[in-house]
Parts: C-alpha cells; sequence; structure tokens
DNA sequence: TCCGGCCTATTGTCTGAGTAATTCAGAAGC
DNA sequence: GCTTCTGAATTACTCAGACAATAGGCCGGA
C-alpha cells in the first residue's frame, strides 16, 4: 500500500532487509515470501547487488484484484485513476454485454435476472444491494464465455463496487438506477448484440454522469 | 506450465512438498516461493492442513503477461484460447484508438510513425518486424493515458506477437498488413475518435480472418 | 444424531550458514 | 585521456533443520 500510494517512488530501494528487521518483526523468509509476491504483480523487481526496487507504474500489473484492492484501500484514488477504471468499464462492459446477448444461456438470464431482484429488494444503497449489483455485472461479463474477458471480471467488479460506494459518500444517489439495469437484461434476454450494448452503455455512461461532480475531468 | 496446460486439473493437490524433494532438486524455501508467486497470480490457493491445490481457472489472472506467456510456451494453446484472445484485442485496441485519437502528443504520433517504418523495413516476417509490430500496437495504447489500459497493453502485446508466429507458421501471409497500420496511424494523426476507432477495428479483424481457417470457429 | 475435544498432517515461520551473481572501483593497456 | 579488464564487495539466492500454528478428521460422549 506504500507503494501503490506513491509513499515509496519508483525507483526507490527497498531497504536491504531493513524492513524486515527493524519495522516489521518478521524473518527473512517471511519477507523474502512477501517480496516475490509484489514481484509477481510487477509491483518491484529484485537483482542482486541493486536491491529490490519499486517498479515504474507502467509494469505493475493494475488489473490485478488485489493491487486494486490495495488502492482503494491505501485511501482514497486520485480522480484521474477513477476516471481512467470507468473509461475501462466503458470499454469492457458494452462489448461484453454484446457478447453475452449472443451466447447467454438460459441460467445465465436466470442468475442475472435474480441479481437483479436482489439489488431490487435491497436497494442499492444497502451493502447487499451493492454486491448484487455487482453480481449482476459478474454475471454478464461471465456470460460472454471468453475466459480473458471473465478475468477481467474481478477488475471491474471492484471498480463497480467501489464507485457505488463513492457516489454515495458525496450525497445521495442523483436517481434510480434499476430501470437502466432491467433495460440490459431485457436487451441480452432478446438477444440482440447492438442494443445489449447500447444499453449498457447508456448505464455506465449514467453511473459516469453521477460520479462526474468529484471527477472533475 | 502444467497447470495452465491442464495437466494438473483445477482442485488437485500440489504433492506435499513431494514436488521438491522428488522431481526438482530445490529446497523447501525456493519451492515455496516459487508456490508463493503462482498464489500471487491466481493459479493456486495454498491452506493449512488442506494443501496447496489449483485455483478454479476463472480465478487465474489470465492478464498477467506471465500467465499468458506460459499459455503459450506449455505448447499450442486451444483455438478457442486463441479465439479469446482476438476477441479481447477487437474489444481493446478500436476503443485505445479512439481515445489516442484525442489524446496523443506530436511525440506519441513520431513513435507510432517510427515503428511503422522499422516494419516496412524489417517486414512482418522477421522477427525485427514482429517487435516493430508490437511497439506499434504499445505506442497506441500507451498515447491513451489511461494506466490500467497501459497495463493491459503487455498481454494484447504477447497476443499480437504469438498470433503472428502463428499465422506464419501456417503458410505466407495472406496479404500486406501495412495499408491498414498506416490507416490507423493516419486516423489517429488526424484527431478523429471514429475514424481511428473504425482503421483499428478493420486492422484487427484483417488479423482475425487471416487466422480464421486455423481458428475453426 | 449431534456435539465437542483430541490428534495429526500440513503450512507457516524462524534462524544460521553458505553460494552465486552483479555492479562498482581501480588498475592496466591502448 | 579513453577503453578494457580484473578484483572485491554487496546483495540476492539457496539450503538445511527446527519449531509454531492451524484446521481437518477422528473418536468419544451426550
Amino acid at each position: 500500500m506504500a507503494i501503490v500510494s506513491g509513499a515509496i517512488k519508483p525507483g526507490e530501494i527497498l531497504g536491504n532487509e531493513i524492513e524486515s528487521s527493524e519495522q516489521l518483526q518478521v524473518s527473512r523468509s517471511a519477507y523474502r515470501e512477501a517480496v516475490r509476491m509484489l514481484a509477481a504483480k510487477g509491483l518491484v523487481e529484485s537483482r542482486p547487488k541493486t536491491g529490490t526496487q519499486v517498479s515504474p507504474q507502467r509494469r505493475w500489473n493494475l488489473l490485478d484484484p488485489e493491487v486494486l484492492a490495495w488502492f482503494f484501500e491505501a485511501g482514497a484514488p486520485s480522480p484521474a485513476f477513477v476516471r481512467d477504471l470507468f473509461e475501462l468499464r466503458m470499454v469492457v462492459e458494452p462489448a461484453a454485454a454484446a457478447l453475452a446477448a449472443e451466447r447467454r444461456t438460459p441460467e445465465d438470464l436466470a442468475r442475472m435476472r435474480r441479481a437483479l431482484l436482489e439489488m431490487e429488494k435491497h436497494g442499492v444503497a444497502n451493502e447487499d444491494g451493492r454486491t448484487a449489483d455487482r453480481e449482476f455485472h459478474d454475471a454478464v461479463i461471465e456470460a460472454t464465455y471468453n475466459a480473458p474477458l471473465v478475468s477481467l471480471a474481478s477488475s471491474i467488479g471492484a471498480a463497480v463496487r467501489w464507485t457505488t460506494i463513492f457516489k454515495q459518500r458525496h450525497g445521495p444517489l442523483a436517481r434510480d438506477p434499476m430501470p437502466e439495469h432491467w433495460r440490459v437484461f431485457d436487451a441480452i434476454a432478446a438477444g440482440g448484440a447492438e442494443p445489449a450494448r447500447a444499453a449498457m452503455r447508456d448505464l455506465v455512461a449514467q453511473a459516469l454522469e453521477d460520479t462526474r461532480p468529484e471527477i472533475e475531468r
């Protein structure tokens, strides 16, 4: 979290085991295993003699769910970052809806319907409501049956969840988001790729609209 | 590679340190650190008593460049997987081109131009030509100045590189891909989002077309 | 049939030592 | 003065052995 928040800048050397002996009271093994995990996510790179240094941000694996989570847990992410995540949603989700419209099984539709009913029942203001929202978006992406896209779902889901919280924190929701959700569902159920794409685009666009004041583009 | 190729199926237990003592002659520390890396990429999950078991594929971090590389190194990936990667390109790259058209700097344009000239010089059949091709696509994605999208670039790049090799292996290229590349460049240089999107869509579509016989959709 | 406690296998952690590799500095040669 | 080579120091990497903690399964009892 110190890395993703920028407290430790890229290029900076991660103390030669100093971390292990002073601040965190852990042994070298535990420290090393932790560093290996960070290296696997592209956050750091360690070489003999040089030490373990933080990689430039472009090498980070930003789509990794854990890395994304650290971004949010480390405090309020920058508005630019939230904007970027919305752009990613705007790119991926309409396309996913279009593909899902062509490939969804009846079971997929049932799952989406369940999620939306759950969402109506609890309301998006509730934690359960947000979970249901996320479940809906997950169901749509998984209905594409495209493995790489599906692995994006967890990242998108994290963005969905957090941006919803973000919106709430700054005043109540502008308006009921359910009609847009149902339009997406109907379009996917009908099987038309382009209507589904358009409906999902509207949904994400509205979410972006509600967040716009905070993003101060 | 044994995991991504399916030799070890999800749910299977990864030998309780048996791996370390018999096949690979490595100590427990090294083995543990390797497992930690796999866990960081979502390939495995280890809990006390249960052991280290392979996660279901939907938990894998398929966008991770290394994981993607393992897929290709482990032998010929399934046609369905290659198809999925192309679909991902079809989703991401046209959108990236549209965004790049609005935000690219003169330096970005110079970089793209350099890559294309390099590509013409060596030809796509050459290894240097492929590298230049990848450089061009990287330059486009990075010109969006969208950090999460940029971190997708390495995955997309791997897909680009491999699918090009894949095509070559099965006969010479159908036709010269340079005109499409230049059209994308011109559109991005002109600054129109929609023309850039369309041009990139054509480029990816042609690449898909050339590969279609192998994908046997 | 259900519940709780014990047992044990497995991961997690720690410590100390030794090896390998890379970079930096200095010296030698051109 | 510049380049090249060589050596040393620093750092990551690996190994080995031991102990702690956790959680699943087993057994006994209610």
